[in-house]
DNA sequence: CTTCTTACA
DNA sequence: TGTAAGAA
């Protein structure tokens, strides 16, 4: 099948699809034209990319992840599930801790400060420097 | 109409 | 990742 197929069919995008092969997660064969031609098991293999790139595997790490999946090299991904898995847990001490520190300068606050009336109305304190752009980014700018 | 590559946002 | 452009 062509490229367009297989994007219907897994759902990823062509864009993807090339991006895919680019980073050496798939090889397709080409026509004489240089169109790619793949196989009725590439659907599951882009699906299972998929799967590994939600759990947070980088693309290069995948590749090295996919030959297990074939050969049945299944300690391999277990212990690289093992490696995501710890590096994951540290980081989410790391954001405990810093929700704990939040939490310990809200409490050394005054107990009112949050809200101000002015002109007889509720106002948010402002807080334009120290806004992050993104309430997601890890530290703010 | 679909795909390809290259390049840019 | 999406989209544009020009060619096949």
């Amino acid at each position: 099948m062509r490229i367009g197929e297989l994007a219907t069919l897994s759902g990823v995008s062509v864009r993807a699809l090339r991006y895919y092969e680019e980073q050496g997660l798939l090889a397709p064969a080409r026509s004489a034209s240089g169109q790619r031609i793949f196989g009725e098991g590439d659907r599951a293999e882009v699906l299972r990319i998929r799967a590994l790139l939600a759990a947070g595997f980088c693309s290069s790490v995948i590749r090295g992840l996919l030959p297990a999946y074939r050969d049945g090299g299944t300690e391999r991904i277990r212990s690289a599930i093992a490696a995501a898995r710890a590096r994951l847990e540290t980081e989410r001490r790391a954001i405990d801790a810093e929700l704990d520190a939040l939490a310990g300068l809200e409490r050394e606050l005054a107990p009112d400060v949050g809200v101000r009336v002015h002109a007889g109305r509720h106002a948010a304190i402002e807080c334009s420097e120290a806004v992050a752009p993104d309430h997601r980014d890890r530290r703010l700018r």
